[in-house]
DNA sequence: GGATGCAATGTAATCGATTGCATATCAAGA
DNA sequence: TCTTGATATGCAATCGATTACATTGCATCC
């Protein structure tokens, strides 16, 4: 225990008590000046400030959380981590807790068991105090034990949300979307639309195919069953739609096509950029979700604009009111629509007979 | 307190205690029972262990990382969430982080001030114990802060790596990556080379570039200075590199490209393409990286796989192992290469001459 | 003047697990 | 029988903050 000890370089690091000592004040005021400013004097406030940077006090989390019984931790649960759609509503949620004292923790839902177990755990085991999923195909088991263990209100949604489950959400306005997409193709003179759509079981499939249906009848648009192509938002399930449509006996061929993603377009495009057909020469496309490589795409591609990053603030606003005083806004299942906008680029154009 | 009380439905959690009354021990024999079976007797170890899941008792991570004075945490510092190549990594990590007690935060250098300040505070507020970067160029300020503070030993490098600090790492073999892409155009017939490289600050883009000399000296292939063209690793810079391209005299177009990253390869494969150039007809294009849509691009791309989710998971075992018992390896600056492999698709072909 | 209320602060219990040290038990060896 | 040592367990301090409750001082009002 000397001074001068060669091991011992690191410095003790202070505690509160070293800053309430230093203060000349309790630990409990200095607890308070930190937390709750407005209990404390000016001049206590100030002495403890300077007590603070003399010190180079750090407040210890693992404290403050095992005594405030929290977790100090919100966990985000991605469907797809390699979806560069996703990244932009993860930086909006960091950027909303950036000012909180939450940890953001990332989990990809793809490389969990399927059953979603363990989740409930990280509840269970106070490592998180809630909840955002991007993912709308939460097992309907881990669900109901969220319910049962009283946490089901510590989730929201965003993009994403779960049919028959009344959790608050962020989304964008999909029906709106979809139809600015066909209106967009109206009014450049495209009749025969397509619509490729991502996977069956996605809530944002239903509602944007639902949104198409109700303009086809709308815009009085003629209507075949292949123009409905099956898609998963991939890029590759847009190329198998590119296979799907060269199928098609060249009279039927619808002259434009609305994606529902971004991904499916560019892969429809490539697709039939490949077969000698030209975009938008001799087919119009038009995506959805402005992904950042949307705009380099060649031709630079048309889309509707999800506000991914809002989508991500409101999310994180949505939550931490949920974490904050209990009861606040309890039964409140309220949902947050985002606005979309159409972002008009290269992939679209009038229809070659016009 | 009834017993009956409507709003106190959930049953209060079990805590040590309760387990220790149940199974008839002490805590402090339940504590043991459950990090380091070894010191308790088969008896008391099953009696623990029906005790546990007769009172569902799950331990409190806070209270055992205040105890333990860590932060059952560690950070992984992505340099862009948007770019897919980096899911697989981060799955990896995860993976590899499973079956411990840390828990895995996720940041975008990108969305963080530039000068990183901030991120030593995420050590000093004990919120993390260790750190993974993906992301090479973190500032020499934050580094040397690290190092003050005593962390530096805390902190590894994955993919990328920091020139001039001893930090242990894992990476690709980037010098047989390129070797084997070039090996690879050479034995197709190729001679005149070109080479898309990454952004100028970057350690990738330097060890790829170099290797490409080197080989290009081994196998005396002609050189000129506009067939090493800057990119930075994106899908636009590849587009870029398509018009530096199609600026060429025709006669002095090299007839094939290596590119440093998948997404450049097609940004440069579209924006030939779209200049009615044929892929790999009239040019063979080669990427790095292996990113999930490069093999159902069109053409599918000839590229250099690495394995990221093992480039992953060697990286959180490197970092694990600093985490443990003190000293464990602490001067043993590392490198661990992950070997890589040539995934020979659809982009590249023997040059049209041959 | 005494009651009252508010603002500012202190005292000490508390959150829930871990672990150094002490103790008990038992077998083996002298 | 008495040591000795190993093994298994318990006691109680400890990690570092928060906060219910108590206290003090001072201004206000009847």
């Amino acid at each position: 225990m000397h001074d001068d000890e060669p091991t011992n370089l690191t410095q003790k690091v202070a505690r509160i008590q070293d800053v309430a000592r230093l203060a000349g004040v309790s630990t409990a005021t200095v607890s308070r000046a930190i937390s709750n400013p407005g209990l404390v004097s000016e001049k206590t406030r100030d002495a403890v400030k300077n007590a603070i940077l003399a010190t180079g006090y750090r407040l210890n989390q693992s404290a403050r959380n095992l005594r405030k019984q929290q977790a100090g931790a919100v966990l985000v649960l991605v469907p797809n981590l390699g979806n560069p759609f996703f990244s932009r509503i993860l930086s909006g949620i960091s950027e909303g807790f950036a000012d909180s004292d939450y940890s953001v923790l990332i989990m990809d839902t793809n490389h969990l068991p399927t059953d979603h177990t363990g989740l409930v755990d990280y509840f269970l085991d106070s490592r998180i105090d809630g909840m955002i999923s991007l993912d709308g195909s939460l097992s309907s088991d881990a669900l109901s034990t969220f319910e049962t263990m009283g946490v089901a209100d510590k989730i929201v949604c965003a993009c994403e949300w779960i049919a028959d489950h009344d959790l608050p959400s962020v989304r964008s306005d999909n029906a709106k979307g979809a139809q600015l997409a066909i209106q967009h193709l109206y009014d450049l003179g495209h009749r025969k639309i397509a619509h490729l759509t991502g996977p069956a079981e996605n809530v944002l499939t239903h509602e944007r195919k639902d949104a198409v249906s109700k303009m086809r009848c709308e815009l009085a648009l003629p209507m075949r069953s292949e123009w409905i192509i099956r898609g998963d938002f991939s890029l590759k399930s847009g190329q198998n739609a590119a296979h799907r449509f060269l199928e098609m006996p060249v009279e039927l061929r619808p002259t434009a096509v609305f994606c529902a993603s971004d991904e499916g377009a560019m892969g429809l495009t490539s697709g039939l950029l490949a077969a000698g057909l030209d975009v938008p020469g001799d087919v119009s496309v038009i995506g959805f979700d402005d992904i950042e490589v949307a705009e380099h795409f060649m031709p630079p591609l048309t889309t509707i604009r999800q506000e991914r990053r809002e989508i991500g603030i409101a999310a994180s606003r949505l939550l931490r009111q949920r974490l904050g005083p209990a009861g606040k806004g309890r039964h409140d299942c309220s949902i947050k629509m985002i606005d979309v906008a159409l972002k008009q680029r290269g992939s679209t154009a009038p229809p070659k007979q016009s």
